[in-house]
DNA sequence: AGTGTATGAATGAACG
DNA sequence: CGTTCATTCATACACT
């Protein structure tokens, strides 16, 4: 694909001095997605669209310039990165697990909401498929991809789950959606049992069981803006 | 076949090893133009060659060859990349303009020198409507790409206005040629008053006119390889 | 204020 | 040629 409106161009006069002092000019600062904004694209990405078209971009991007300047190219990068970052930990953690099926290992984070392999490709495959083991609970979230058209001249942010503009996730912590609400929760592996008090299990979106050891651990860390949902343990 | 010479197939046995020790196997070694090499294309590209046939190609190559391995295929590629990047920039340009005529953004890049639209696939167009509104300086440039059976034999490099072997283009600045000589210069808007001591325009080599603003100030960022020329302000 | 890491940006190599 | 993938470069930001 391509890059439309240039990225962000914050049209500052920033000018960075070398330690020779010649001045090299305005230094091309890169763009840092808000919080919001962040939320806004996993939310999209997690909810089937992962290659959006030219236009899906722009509206995007429309829709991630309230909560800060953006470009077309910016929401073109991320999603391709997100891609190719996504596909790549699925391809390595599939590796790993043949290398040393016992592994599982702790802080290894799955691929994003992208379908095994072979056809994960064109846009909005407004994923049906992945309606099957959760229990009903809120699947809305993969309604605001598809919402976008009637969000786009409302002033309220897309998610509202709790109040979304304060949070910048912790260091040590990731975002995630769990049944469809907003939580910040320690990166790393997670003790379902003492968090939820309940013996239950987290299913990702994607539809993927996430593995526990015999004590109820998750072993994989969650990842960031992910959406999950409880389900009681099978007996 | 039908494709050259394979892209630099570096055949040694290059092996990689994941971050957790396994061994993934032999791995494809992508090229990485060297500064000159980049610069002799940049400079063939700009001087009308933006489409070379096959021996034109294997010619090219040769050349780069000199400072560093690099086969026919890296050399096709590189054009066409080159083309299709440069004529996507050109019409997000175009289209950036007609959404904020206004802007004329400061960092906004520009396309590459290709010209308007159409006919400008094939090769060895030795530009000759390109000449006009540059005050006779230095033009000599356009010939790199007639030389270069000439050339094919010395040891000298083709580009020699100062030693090129030692830039790499320090991040925030670019490298391009004005009358002919190399210049690295900050990437964004430029005072060509303070620059150059008088009122000055600059020509893209295509002939195309760089906008300033009322104080003097170029409002492009110069782009990277491309060559330009002073011509006096008219009064 | 140095070091490590996540990730935005760029671009070589392909594919359809 | 447009589009997509893989790999690499550059840097914003945390942590020490």
């Amino acid at each position: 694909m391509e890059d439309s409106n240039r990225g962000h161009n914050n049209s500052s006069s920033l000018q960075r001095s070398a330690p020779d002092g010649t001045v090299t000019g305005p230094m091309r600062t890169r763009w840092t997605p808000k919080a919001e904004q962040i939320l806004i694209l996993e939310s999209i990405f997690n909810s089937g669209m992962v290659n959006p078209t030219k236009d899906e971009t722009a509206r995007i991007r429309r829709l991630l310039e309230r909560f800060g300047p953006v470009g077309d190219a910016n929401v073109f990068y991320w999603f391709q990165n997100r891609r190719s970052r996504s596909r790549r930990r699925q391809r390595q953690l599939q590796a790993s697990l043949v290398a040393d099926p016992r592994a599982a290992g702790v802080a290894q984070q799955v691929g994003g909401g992208v379908q095994s392999s072979s056809a994960a490709s064109s846009s909005s495959s407004s994923s049906a498929a992945n309606v099957m083991l959760m229990d009903d609970s809120a699947q809305y979230l993969f309604s605001i991809s598809r919402q976008m058209g009637l969000m786009e001249n409302t002033q309220s942010p897309v998610v509202r789950s709790s109040d979304v503009s304060q949070l910048h996730s912790q260091p040590g912590t990731v975002i995630v959606f769990i049944d469809g609400v907003l939580n910040e929760v320690p990166s790393g592996p997670i003790d379902l049992r003492a968090m939820f008090g309940q013996d239950v299990l987290l299913v990702h979106s994607s539809g993927e069981l996430l593995p526990v050891n015999e004590h109820g651990i998750l072993m994989q860390s969650l990842q960031m803006g992910e959406s999950y949902f409880l389900v009681a343990k099978p007996t």
